[in-house]
DNA sequence: GAGTGGTCTAGACCACCCT
DNA sequence: GGGTGGTCTAGACCACTCA
C-alpha cells in the first residue's frame, strides 16, 4: 500500500488577494512538494475533495491545480484509487530549446562566430518549408557555435525577409530564438528531423573534425501561433561533443 | 480580419445517450472540422458561450473540448479576440513511438532477427539505469530490424528480470512496446539521448554498411506509471536509411 | 464599451477500484 | 459498499483586446 501524507497533512494555503490564479498558487506549492521531497514518490495526494475544503476553494479549482501536473507528468490519477505522485526522474517534456541556451544552461560559455548574414533569393526546398515564393528573397545566417573555444555546430538558418532585424553583432550575443521572442514571434510549434552523416570536407575543416567524421544533422522549421513559418534550419553538430537529450510523456 | 465561420454554422451536435463524454465528442467533432477543412485555418471559432448554448452544453464542458484542442496544438485562444484554428501543419506532439510502429505506419514491412534473448547479471550502468541492483539477473534482448529486406537496426534492449514473458516468436512478429502494452504496463515516460558514431566492423558487417560508416544512436530508459523504469534501450540506425522526425510544441 | 477568454463556485451523478 | 476520480451544470466576476 503506498504512504499517505497524513502525517503530516502538508502545509498549503491560498492568498485571495494575490493575482496569481489559486489553481497555480495551489499547483506551484504541491510540485515545490514534491520536489523537495515532502511528498514523496508514490504518496497518495489525498481527495479532492478534502483537499478542496480545507483550502477553501472549490473541487474544479483542486482538479485544474492537479491536472496541470498531471500533464506536467508529476502524478498519475487513477479512478477508484487516488492521484500519486510520480517515482523518479521527470522533468522537463521537451521544450523547443535552442543551441544556446542548452550551452549557457550547462555552464558552458557559448559563443557564435557570424560567417554569412546575407538576403538571398529562396531556393525551391527553402521556399517549400518557408511557405514563401520560389525566387523571393530570405535572409541566410551561418554561424558556428564554440563552446570553450571548441567549436560545437555549423548553423544555417533561412528565415523569411523583414520578419525581424538580423545584426550580426546580436547574432553574435545571444541566440536566434531569443531574438525572435524579444522581437515579439511567439513562438508555437516545430517539425524536427535529426539525422546523421558524414562530414565534408569543408565541414570537417570549420569543426576541427576529419573529413568523414559522423556528425549529426538537425533541420527544423518553426512556426508562430499564426501557422506561419519564422524560421528553418539545417544544423550540423560534432557527434563527437554533442547529443540530443529529451524525456518525453507518454500521451493519455 | 480572419474569417468568421459565420456562413455556415458547422454542424455540430452531441449524443447525450453515447457513453463517450459530451466534451470529448465535441473535441472530436472540431478536429474532424478542422482536418477536412470546414473549419478554415485562421478562423475563429465562435464564442464559448454562444457554442454552448448552441449546443445545450454548459460553458465549462465546451471550455474542455476546446483546451483539449489547444493543448494538442490544433487551436490558439487569444482573450479578448477567441479562439483560432492554427494554420498549417500540426500532427503529433512527439509520441513515445516504436521503430516497429513507424516503420508499419510507413507501409514498411518491419521484419526482426533475434539475436539474442537471455538473461544476464547486469552491468553497472544497467543496473543504474533500471533501478536495479548490481549484478541482479535482467533480461537481455539483441534484435536485427529490417525494413523490405534490407537492415535497418541493431536494437539492444535490457529489461527488468520477471517484467515480462519475452518469447523469441513473439519478438520476431511484433514490437517490444506492444508487448509491453499487452502484458498490462503503462508506459508512462522516457528518457532519450539521440547521437551519432562511427559503425564497429561488426555492426557494419550486421546492418551492411561499411567500418566507420555514420549510425545514428538512441539511448532510451522507459518507465511505467508508478515511476518504474522497465526497458533501456540502446539502439544504433543506419544513417543513410533512417532519421527521426517528430513535432513539437511550445509550452505555454 | 462591447466582446472575448480566464477563473471560480457549489453543487450533482456516474464509473471504477478495492475489500 | 465505500471511496475515488471523471464528467457535467448554471451561473458569476474579472482581465484583456479592439474599435
Amino acid at each position: 500500500m503506498p504512504t499517505q501524507g497524513t502525517d503530516q497533512p502538508l502545509p498549503l494555503s491560498v492568498d485571495r488577494t494575490s493575482p496569481v490564479p489559486l489553481y497555480f498558487q495551489l499547483a506551484q506549492q504541491l510540485e515545490a512538494a514534491v520536489e523537495q521531497g515532502r511528498l514523496a514518490p508514490g504518496s497518495l495526494l489525498g481527495n479532492e475533495i478534502d483537499l478542496a475544503s480545507r483550502l477553501g476553494l472549490s473541487r474544479p479549482t483542486v482538479r485544474q491545480a492537479i491536472q496541470s501536473l498531471v500533464d506536467k507528468g508529476l502524478m498519475v490519477r487513477r479512478r477508484g484509487v487516488g492521484t500519486q505522485v510520480v517515482h523518479s526522474q521527470v522533468r522537463r517534456p521537451l521544450e523547443l530549446s535552442s543551441l544556446y541556451d542548452d550551452l549557457e544552461k550547462a555552464g558552458q560559455r557559448p559563443a557564435t562566430r557570424v560567417l554569412r548574414n546575407s538576403v538571398e533569393p529562396a531556393t525551391a526546398e527553402v521556399a517549400a518549408e518557408l511557405g514563401v515564393a520560389e525566387g523571393s528573397e530570405v535572409h541566410l545566417v551561418e554561424r558556428l557555435r564554440s563552446a570553450h573555444g571548441e567549436p560545437m555546430a555549423l548553423l544555417r538558418n533561412h528565415l523569411p525577409a523583414g520578419l525581424l532585424g538580423l545584426s550580426t553583432e546580436e547574432l553574435e550575443s545571444t541566440g536566434l530564438y531569443r531574438m525572435m521572442r524579444a522581437s515579439g514571434i511567439t513562438l508555437h510549434s516545430a517539425r524536427q528531423s535529426v539525422g546523421a552523416r558524414a562530414a565534408t570536407a569543408e565541414e570537417a575543416a570549420r569543426l576541427a573534425e576529419s573529413e568523414g567524421a559522423p556528425l549529426l544533422t538537425m533541420g527544423r522549421t518553426t512556426f508562430d501561433d499564426t501557422g506561419r513559418a519564422v524560421e528553418f534550419g539545417s544544423h550540423v553538430y560534432r557527434a563527437s561533443r554533442y547529443s540530443f537529450e529529451f524525456q518525453l510523456l507518454v500521451r493519455p
